[in-house]
DNA sequence: CCCTAAGTGGACTCACTAGTCCGCTTACCG
DNA sequence: CGGTAAGCGGACTAGTGAGTCCACTTAGGG
């Protein structure tokens, strides 16, 4: 046995997720099979001898864009200012979920895992830094961030207005 | 021929209505007429003597909330404080939305009917009022609102922040 | 270059769902 | 009451999608 594909295998993988990857995207959870077999260029048999069930594949996908927010949120505590952070952040981020149905449909089951875990802590960090530099409203944390950031793809600026500490 | 229905499929069909209102709710447009059908204690069959198809059925679920949130857009309209009558509004639409599925998945598909014309009418109406009376800002339509509304179940507070007019 | 284990995909099964059909039941009019 | 049309639902069809199987192909080590 040994721990790397064989060359073909290799590219039907990176293949098969791409196609994974766009075709929950575009259609969500229900995206079938056949249609991702079919645009990756393979038989559908291929898929399963990779994921074990459809469910895997789409946890697999989910998970990557997953990853992308939390290195999305390493990526802005990189600024200085860090109302200007939060906010490349938010805005970021509700561009990825809005280009991603599966990502919506499936985050919350995706909770438990260390990806969000990581995501947490990176996005709790912004939000803490935020809200010492007087940018955010003190009454809210990392997971309130994150529920209302799928809603913020239609009108961004309201909800960051929303989300600004108060002038008190 | 006759107008009247007979008194039983009187009877199925409020229950037929009732049964498709919850498992529509509960589990969106992918509730199946079987499941419905069982729910209303009726076979399926009787379910397509009434509506010609599933989405005809949904159709006439997902209209029937629409017209409840006239409804309550129209009573909001009764009280004098323009902006609590705002709010009271967007409030209780969040929850309405937050407790149906098939609504937020299919009130897109339903732009284009008087219903929704009405509904239109109905927040605009609010909306201009909390507008002049200072309690909403001036770049915000009726469409936005209602687009804001499936955002609101889970944090009302944070967007009707961000709906208020700037301190300017 | 050849042997073989890893990899492949077409053809299957099985479960489920929308929609149809038709012989039986029942409300209700006269 | 009794006749009948309106209404009913079980059994059927057709289509789809997840997951399995196995005879064939091929990468790549020796």
């Amino acid at each position: 046995m040994s721990l790397t594909l064989r060359a073909d295998a290799r590219r039907n993988l990176d293949r098969l997720l791409a196609a994974a990857a766009e075709c929950f995207a575009e259609h969500g959870v229900d995206a079938s099979i056949d249609e991702i077999a079919k645009r990756a260029g393979i038989g559908h048999a291929t898929v399963f001898r990779r994921f074990p069930t459809k469910e895997a594949l789409l946890t697999a996908v989910v998970l990557e864009r997953i990853r992308e927010l939390a290195a999305a949120a390493e990526a802005a505590l990189a600024d200085p200012d860090a109302g200007q952070a939060f906010d490349g952040f938010f805005r970021a981020a509700a561009e990825v979920y809005a280009r991603n149905r599966a990502l919506v449909e499936r985050f919350d089951s995706c909770i438990e895992t260390e990806e969000v875990a990581a995501l947490e802590v990176a996005v709790g960090r912004l939000v803490w830094r935020a809200q010492r530099a007087g940018a955010l409203r003190r009454d809210i944390t990392a997971l309130d961030v994150m529920e209302l950031v799928p809603a913020a793809s239609r009108h961004p600026d309201v909800i960051l207005d929303g989300l600004r500490a108060r002038p008190s």
